[in-house]
DNA sequence: TCTAAGTGCGCG
DNA sequence: AAAGCGCGCACTTAGA
């Protein structure tokens, strides 16, 4: 990539002390400087009030979390380990280019939580790499890139890039954030659970676990024990083979509805209830733990407070400060329509093009309604073979060939025990061991029935996955180019007075609009009131330039739901 | 008393 | 009891 920014390498110095490495485009060191720990965030706002830098370190959360602490922020990183993964497995990078080998770069990158200041640095806990052992690294991933399969070299660096703009975004999003009102949330449990009672669960959790006690006609018998609950079931004469709802839903019996609203209160009360709300809710935030690429499709993971999970009903409680608002954005039909550029399907662009995708499948004649073209493509997708989406599935075959066509190869090159990779490269990991001793045992001339049978599933369990890994994952790629180009724009909305709508809390760049949330095809920015439609406008167009930034000129477009108000709920 | 595995359910 | 991908978390039971 012809960058105009400087690059600088970051690393652990001399004991209390960290060296910087001013490099020229060759990716050589010119010059080299070092400063004490505790003096670097003013060393980094220095530099990055001098123009834009790109700050090559090991890992984000060790470098930024502290600096982010300082109150600085920076422009653009490159994230060492991260990148690392992405080349060490990627099938367009040569074998011998340093990477494939066990070092310490492929270990996990350390929790952000415990390394909030730069002691941490000081006192040698974070990553062992110092500034020479980074500097030698991105040299080795540079050419690494330079070295790529034919046409690859473009995709890679830009992965590279908007991965570590994802972490640059997974710290940030921790600092700041979600605007979580307590007020609310305490309303919906008191409505849903009921009063609290010392000692016992909320009433109307009790209530219900009377009514389905009294129904089964077993006083003592525990709801919270799988084996228990289900023989107790099975002697009131309802005969599930699980205690799931989806299957107690298939019976009619008076004990049905009680454990139904149990399990649905329960579940509130244990994953989100007060005890969540006093752990994870702090000066009106939700600071969940984001693990950018901690999924190996490329997707985000969480860590603690179940940031991906945040139940619907609980929406409620995402609530902007007075005086500011949320913008709530998520991308209609995210993966049918990456894959429809992925494989240049112009018929499936079509029916994406400017409405909802399904409705557009159903227009083309595929199917005959919305419902059965979602099935269809979730199906298609995600390798259904049985069942209604199963059935559908061929329909979409004979009308979007060259798309179906793309994730079947997918699943055929996983069942063969081969890799896939995403469209900017990010590739699938290798069959493990078992799985390869399984197929070959089962194709040998002594092969049992049963060994025939079990490699065929697992065959078959791998190539699901190689499917659906090249939608999930280039859709996660799109998202993290959205994110990255609205961080961009959002930072150059001015700030505002801070005596004049300040939040509640956070750093310093929490007073402008800045993201406040991010779940894989959503986000929210909170945002003072008088800049939200410049924030939609933004969130737009990032969208839109996400798309090019993927795939240039092909006819696909990434329609948004957004929606400007309070409270993040969507209809 | 600890860990690992099973079950179920929340999210995309 | 899912079918059909990817996760994290709470709770229980089995096993060491």
């Amino acid at each position: 990539m012809a960058s105009s920014s400087v690059e600088v390498v970051l690393g652990r110095g001399k004991a209390g002390e960290v060296a910087l490495f001013d490099l020229d485009t060759s990716g050589t060191a010119v010059s080299t400087s070092a400063v004490a720990v505790d003096a670097l965030p003013a060393a980094v706002a220095a530099r990055e009030a001098d123009g834009d830098v790109r700050w090559i370190w090991s890992d984000t959360p060790t470098w930024y979390a502290p600096l982010l602490s300082a109150g600085v922020r920076v422009r653009r990183a490159w994230d060492l380990r991260l990148v690392h993964a992405i080349l060490r497995d990627a099938a367009s990078v040569q074998e011998d280019q340093g990477l494939r080998g066990q070092t310490s770069w492929d270990a996990a990158a350390g929790a952000s939580d415990d390394l909030d200041t730069l002691f941490a640095l000081d006192d040698g806990v974070g990553p062992p790499e110092g500034a020479d052992a980074a500097l030698a690294e991105y040299r080795r991933q540079r050419s690494a890139i330079a070295a790529a399969a034919a046409g690859t070299a473009g995709s890679l660096r830009l992965l590279a890039a908007a991965e570590s703009a994802g972490a640059l975004i997974g710290a940030e999003l921790h600092a700041a954030g979600l605007p979580w009102s307590v007020e609310a949330h305490a309303r919906l449990l008191d409505e849903q659970l009921g009063a609290r009672t010392p000692g016992g669960l909320p009433s109307r959790i009790e209530d219900a676990a009377s009514a389905v006690r009294s129904a089964l006609d077993d006083p003592g018998v525990s709801l919270d024990s799988q084996p228990k609950l289900l023989r107790a079931l099975h002697r009131a004469g309802i005969l599930v083979e699980s205690t799931s709802r989806w299957e107690l839903s298939q019976h009619d019996h008076p004990a049905v509805a009680p454990l139904i609203a149990y399990k649905k209160l329960m579940r509130l009360y244990t994953a989100n209830g007060w005890a969540w709300m006093d752990e994870w809710v702090r000066d009106g935030r939700f600071r969940p733990v984001y693990v950018p690429a901690g999924v190996v499709t490329g997707r985000w993971a969480s860590s603690g407070g179940g940031a991906l999970q945040i139940p619907r009903q609980l929406r409620t409680a995402v609530c902007a400060d007075p005086g500011w608002t949320l913008v709530t954005a998520d991308v209609a039909q995210l993966e049918p329509r990456v894959l429809a550029a992925m494989a240049r399907d112009t018929a499936l662009a079509a029916a994406a093009s400017g409405r909802d995708l399904y409705a557009g499948v159903v227009e083309a004649g595929a199917l005959a309604t919305r419902a059965e073209a979602k099935m269809a493509m979730l199906g298609a997708m995600y390798g259904a073979t049985t069942g209604e989406s199963g059935r559908l599935v061929p329909r979409l075959r004979r009308t979007f060939p060259r798309a179906m066509g793309l994730v079947d190869e997918a699943a055929r090159i996983g069942e063969d025990g081969g890799r896939v990779s995403t469209w900017l490269g990010r590739t699938s990991p290798a069959a493990g061991e078992a799985w390869r001793t399984l197929q070959s045992r089962a194709s040998g001339t002594d092969a049992s029935g049963s060994d025939e049978s079990h490699a065929r599933r697992a065959a078959r369990d791998r190539g699901r996955f190689t499917r659906n890994f090249i939608v999930q994952g280039t859709a996660a790629e799109w998202a993290l180019a959205w994110l990255g180009d609205l961080r961009t724009r959002l930072s150059a909305l001015a700030p505002v007075d801070v005596a004049d709508a300040a939040p509640r809390s956070g750093p310093a760049f929490a007073r402008s609009p800045h993201l406040a949330f991010f779940l894989h095809d959503e986000i929210v920015v909170h945002t003072p009131l008088a800049y939200a439609e410049a924030v939609a406008d933004a969130v737009r167009t990032s969208a839109a330039s996400a798309g090019r930034l993927l795939f240039g000129e092909f006819p696909i477009d990434f329609p948004l739901d957004l929606k400007v108000g309070r409270t993040a709920e969507k209809e």
